[in-house]
DNA sequence: TGACATCTACGGTTTAATCCGTAGAATGAG
DNA sequence: CTCATTCTACGGATTAAACCGTAGATGTCA
């Protein structure tokens, strides 16, 4: 029987898999989602104008993400084309209740305490911030 | 001819250090914010509860954060007490500063947008958070 | 004193993330 | 055809994160 106790209590538990992309996937995924279905070459040079990385770095990235279901891809010529698979709303979404949960108790009025305590926004900022729950509150009514 | 760019970093450069805590450090410092100063032991058994660990891989982690100046220790009899360096609001306004820059683009409107559409905050939600708002308003004022 | 509990220090294992080089196939110019 | 370019595939190196066991010191109590 193979009994190799996989679940919980097993042995060398290590790591978690990140649920949520880390940094430098996110970067990927913003050119995806701004500049369409794109080659590993059309990431990189985008990328490269914030920080140097070399071809196979964002190809060894973009490869990973493809694996964890983040992106897909579809043979365009000689290249490959990916895309991001979930749009840019839910990731985004998903990353902010991600940490909704995990530091702020679930609480989105605590979030929002320390948003604005942190981030300091102007008076127009701060009237955009109303006009977003506002127009929330109408949708969901 | 690749002129093997020798950037000045020459070694190989890794997986980054992370400058947010991880989701097991905040695990520590929300019961340390809660508990105030503790051994190993009282941050263990809080811990537990959720999922169990053996005693030496919260100790394992607690010394990595004291190491990385996430947390205090000082003797106490036997054992160490351990405390955390900086206060929850400024640790909680840190992580979602750097969320802010990284994924929203510094935009408080646009992750409160996305705030709204994930969590689904009831109308009491709603009004806890304008209240936030106007009170953050008046002290800046 | 001796049995037992508990804490620290030290080191080891595993996995994810990040970075890159090299080889080989395919393409296109001269 | 030959050469340079440009992909992919494959594998390796390094580091942080997470997890745990064992040894040794030290304190508690019958």
């Amino acid at each position: 029987m193979d009994v190799s106790g996989c679940d919980g209590t097993g042995s060398g538990m290590a790591r978690p898999k990140e649920e949520q992309p880390t940094a430098g996937e996110l970067e990927v995924l913003k050119v995806l989602w701004d500049q369409g279905p794109s080659t590993v070459r059309d990431v990189m040079n985008v990328l490269n104008k914030r920080r140097r990385r070399a071809y196979t770095s964002v190809m060894s990235l973009m490869n990973v993400m493809t694996d964890k279901g983040l992106l897909r891809r579809r043979a365009e010529g000689r290249a490959y084309l990916y895309e991001a698979r979930r749009p840019r709303e839910s990731t985004l979404g998903s990353m902010l209740n991600d940490l909704l949960g995990r530091a702020f108790e679930g609480s989105a009025s605590n979030l929002v305490t320390h948003l604005l305590g942190q981030a300091n926004p102007s008076e127009d900022e701060l009237d955009e911030i109303r006009r977003a729950i506002d127009a929330y509150q109408r949708e969901e009514r």
